[in-house]
DNA sequence: TCAACGCACCGTAACGGTTCAGAGGTTCAC
DNA sequence: GTGAACCTCTGAACCGTTACGGTGCGTTGA
């Protein structure tokens, strides 16, 4: 019966080395390099560990020497459980963590506080990269990823820094495509509702001048494309509602199309810049005895298995397939050359809530 | 334009140092304890820092020295990506995310491949302890965890073990009042689809000696509440068919009901020990023609969103609670004197799959 | 018989920090 | 004038490991 194994200090690599009268190189190879010492030894070196209770080569130390983590970072500038809730992320971890686990690499969420701004975490990472998903352009805690002497592989936004790699879709063509669609089935009258576009809380119409200041890539290009596709077909974008949501949920989407709709109830569409805002204008247009696609066209973006259920139309991305390659490009970099780009495809998923405006509807539409 | 930072050994703290004519304890205390020294000279080292693209102390050496990682690892025995994909785990990990960001710890995914057995990550982790989330008792990586001198807490499974602590739920009881919940419906004929109970696919009916060689405590004791309740009634738990499924998911759940429905057409209750499996066997019973709960009640365990959503009848326990306090029960260790065992309550759902069997089948109840 | 070779193991020098016990010097109260 | 307290900074030890370049010795081929 022997006592707790705390009964000293623990055991090290040193001491075991002393215990057995060998050196450290020889204890340090037992457990790395078994072919460069003798069977026998080996063994004998394996008993002691087990015998005085060393756990094998300390994890840290061992990183500090052969300069290698074994793990990748990730930085979400959302509180960290955003990134359990939100499906798309869900997804894109997904297929990041499959990456990881292939190269057999751990994943580090870092914590971000989502009060005060504090990058100490950053700096805190023992990780060989960083995957930074989805941030503000100027986003405290990306600067303090910059600084880091180690790859960064930046997923959609923000976009064009340099020396960082980056895999993201073409967000504004794919939401040109989705405007074609709509204006192709005859809507004229068009309201838009917008994840937060840039630093602090805007709950409300978003202004030209805040339009113009847009700090989220990915927003300004899903507008962008809108905004080019209802030119096509004479839309003035100045005449385009634009409602902006701080959170990203679907109560905030609800939210969002009562004001909308309640400011602009001759829409005939309205188009959300994600799914999950989507499914809360579904949500209000039911509220307000709206009949979908009838009365109201609704549409998405990113395709999130949700939103499939719903029979949502939307623009669809390959979110698990970006997870992938944004561990790929971290962790297969070869030459570090210069900084790549990867864009996926999106797909225009035509669903049951998008049709053409009644002919009362589109007779207004003249004006 | 200065040229690119690295034209020579990335900077350290010595390096400043020297640079600078100070001791390294001295730019050590610029970044780590701003009163040792005054504030004028504390702006030179940064200065310097950032002249010489100095990023701050390296993460790794300071884990090294103060014995402290900065995160928590977290052990899966699935595949790292199925985190991502089960709710009950998101509801599990969106908790425990919250209690590591609310520590400003990390989280850290420890890869686990999924084909052969390589605990090489395990020891590679660099964390402060670790929360095993449901796993085999036999499980080698869990044995390597073990065997790490740092905390450790067990999510579920399994239970019982020396020196850790551990937060789950009381499954037995929780199954036990399902299973009233359907005798008291006059429920005699029952089928159960159950998750994986022990290393190795046994995809198909769970024999008696399978049942007795049980490896997961979790479904071992759902499985004896089932039993304790229908012993209750008089049921022999041998005439209770139960199908097993290594896969844990809705397909897997349809097939498994569809392979227990096919032998035994005679069941009015149909007991899954997860929602998932159930969402599937509902899947089936509308193949099937059957319509639920009028011809056939289907129950689930766990409460998750899309069983709500099914208006599954369920057992429902807190998820988010459960990685909540995984978390902190790791994070506050203040007294390490033994181990704690936290237990939460699980809650009755009656949905709209459970009713009284017909009387025509009821009638059959009496042999 | 002897040089060449391979095996098994070893010593030293990092890796990049933090910590602790002071060393000097200055300020202040008495 | 003096001792105590304080402020700022330093030197050396230490954290636990791996990389690198050996050394000693038995074997082998000419």
């Amino acid at each position: 019966m022997p006592g707790p194994p705390h009964v000293r200090r623990p055991a090290t690599l040193a001491s075991l080395a002393a215990e057995l009268g060998v050196s450290r190189t020889t204890v340090s190879n037992a457990y790395n390099r078994p072919d460069q010492l003798s069977a026998p030894l080996r063994e004998r070196v394996l008993e002691a560990a087990r015998r005085l209770g060393y756990p094998g080569p300390d994890p840290v130390a061992r990183s500090l020497r052969t300069r290698k983590a074994g793990a990748v970072g990730l930085l979400l500038t959302e509180a960290l459980s955003y990134a359990f809730r939100d499906p798309a992320a869900t997804g894109f971890l997904e297929g990041l963590a499959l990456a990881c686990e292939q190269a057999n690499q751990g994943l580090l969420l870092v914590p971000v506080s989502p009060d005060h701004v504090d990058v100490t975490a950053v700096h805190q990472a023992g990780v060989d990269g960083f995957v930074v998903y989805s941030v503000r352009e100027d986003d405290p805690h990306f600067m303090a990823v910059l600084e880091r002497p180690v790859p960064t592989v930046v997923c959609d936004q923000p976009t064009g820094v340099e020396g960082v790699d980056r895999v993201g879709v073409d967000d504004r063509a794919g939401m040109l495509g989705l405007a074609r669609h709509l204006t192709g089935l005859g809507h004229r009258r068009f309201g838009v509702i917008c994840m937060r576009l840039a630093a602090g809380h805007n709950d409300g119409p978003a202004s030209a001048q805040r339009q113009e200041s847009i700090t989220y890539p990915v927003q300004r290009d899903r507008l962008g494309g809108i905004r080019d596709g209802l030119a096509e077909v004479g839309v003035d974008w100045a005449d385009v509602p634009v409602i902006e949501r701080f959170e990203h949920s679907v109560e905030a989407g609800r939210d969002a199309a009562e004001e909308l709709m309640t400011a602009h109830p001759d829409l005939t569409a309205v188009v959300c810049t994600s799914d999950i805002l989507a499914l809360g204008a579904l949500q209000h247009a039911g509220e307000r005895g709206l009949s979908v696609p009838e009365d109201l066209s609704v549409t998405g973006f990113d395709g999130v298995p949700e939103a499939g259920r719903a029979g949502l139309t939307t623009v669809s991305q390959p979110v698990l397939e970006k997870g992938r390659i944004a561990g790929e490009l971290l962790l297969q970099r070869g030459d570090r050359n210069r900084s790549r780009r990867v864009t996926l495809p999106t797909e225009l998923v035509v669903g049951s809530t998008s049709a053409a405006p009644r002919s009362d509807q589109r007779f207004f539409s003249g004006w």
